[in-house]
DNA sequence: ATTGACTATATCGAACTGATATATGATAGT
DNA sequence: ACTATCATATATCAGTTCGATATAGTCAAT
């Protein structure tokens, strides 16, 4: 999916500016499985108005750069939930430089591996509190997309939600239940070694 | 991680071509966990042999174009080491249409929902497969880099392919348990609406 | 007979990330 | 009081990477 169409997605929770729309790829309701950055964003957000997808309004602003809060036409609209029903989704892709390093435990000092899987950890316990969508201690004004109109929350955000949580604990479940185990059977080869 | 470090990881386990090391990252031991595609790793195996970290022996075959057998050098080896315990590890970055996508279920037609998560759970049902470094359904020819010169399994990679597991485990566990709970808002919805 | 899959290298356009520039207010630290 | 640093807001650009394509031969299947 290209930067357009998770724009044309951005913007079906309302209207937004680019600086909105990154952040909900960045800490907001998209950032735990989709990605996309400010360089890719305006100029993303400025072909869409080309084409007639989006329009925007400028807001002058007091001592500040204008705002340009863009919202979906009808046609931006239209296209949208028609790539919906024709993308064939693509593969899911994680990538992972931790789990890249764990790899070659074996090479490492126990230190360090013992740091990775630590962080890794620290991390994911981060991002299960930083999912659910019912957590309140976010900001207030950041507009959250997972909910509708009415402010409840939508099913399919609350089931993605869910997943990612469950995927958050079956992490670290897996990390309390096996990380001694590793760094036992790592220190005992190193003793063979020696 | 740049494609560079992850080619000399990948020559960590013995010496490949750039054919096999796409292989490494496309169906093999790194292929859950990152990305390097063909277009960047032969630029990048060409750049390591100019720096002096890798070397290459041509292979001249019979009626198919030459093959270039890398292999890392002491230098190679210890430059990657080094960057082990060097690099801060970038953050994990999770990305997956079908999740995005399915935040809009509200707006889609029920089968479309269904068909997305039962895609979603399908692919992670033969991904745990894939993931067994112990599996043996895999090609003989193909050469395993969770396993170390004795041919025993790395702890290293065991760790990462039980927490992948653990992680496709807990997806399939969730889809089972809320699926059907989901589907069931999203068409009482439909008809409060209509 | 021909289509598709596999081995193998190489190149290139298009897309995207990450950094930087610009401008200003607010907040927090020293 | 001074100085970072962060937040808002847009914009651009260099460098990296992906995905597709070209080339070229083998092999299996239809």
């Amino acid at each position: 999916m290209d930067v357009r169409t998770l724009c044309l997605g951005a913007l079906m929770g309302g209207e937004a500016t680019g600086y909105e729309i990154r952040k909900m790829f960045e800490d907001g309701t998209f950032s735990h499985f989709q990605i996309a950055s400010l360089g890719s964003i305006y100029p993303a957000l400025t072909k869409l108005t080309q084409d007639g997808l989006v329009t925007f309004v400028e807001h002058e602003q007091e001592n500040r750069p204008d705002k340009k809060i863009y919202q979906l036409t009808q046609e931006g609209r239209r296209t949208f939930l028609r790539t919906l029903l024709q993308t064939r989704p693509a593969e899911d892709r994680y990538r992972s430089d931790i789990l890249f390093m764990l790899t070659f435990a074996e090479e490492m000092p126990i230190e360090l591996t013992e740091a990775l899987i630590d962080e890794f950890a620290a991390r994911h316990e981060l991002m299960s509190q930083q999912i659910d969508p019912e957590n309140t201690d976010k900001p207030a004004h950041q507009k959250s997309n997972a909910r509708d109109e009415d402010g409840e929350l939508k099913p399919g955000c609350c089931f993605v939600a869910g997943l990612g949580q469950a995927m958050c604990d079956a992490t670290l479940k897996f990390i309390r239940e096996n990380k001694q185990g590793l760094l036992d059977e790592l220190k005992s080869r190193k003793t063979k070694k020696s």
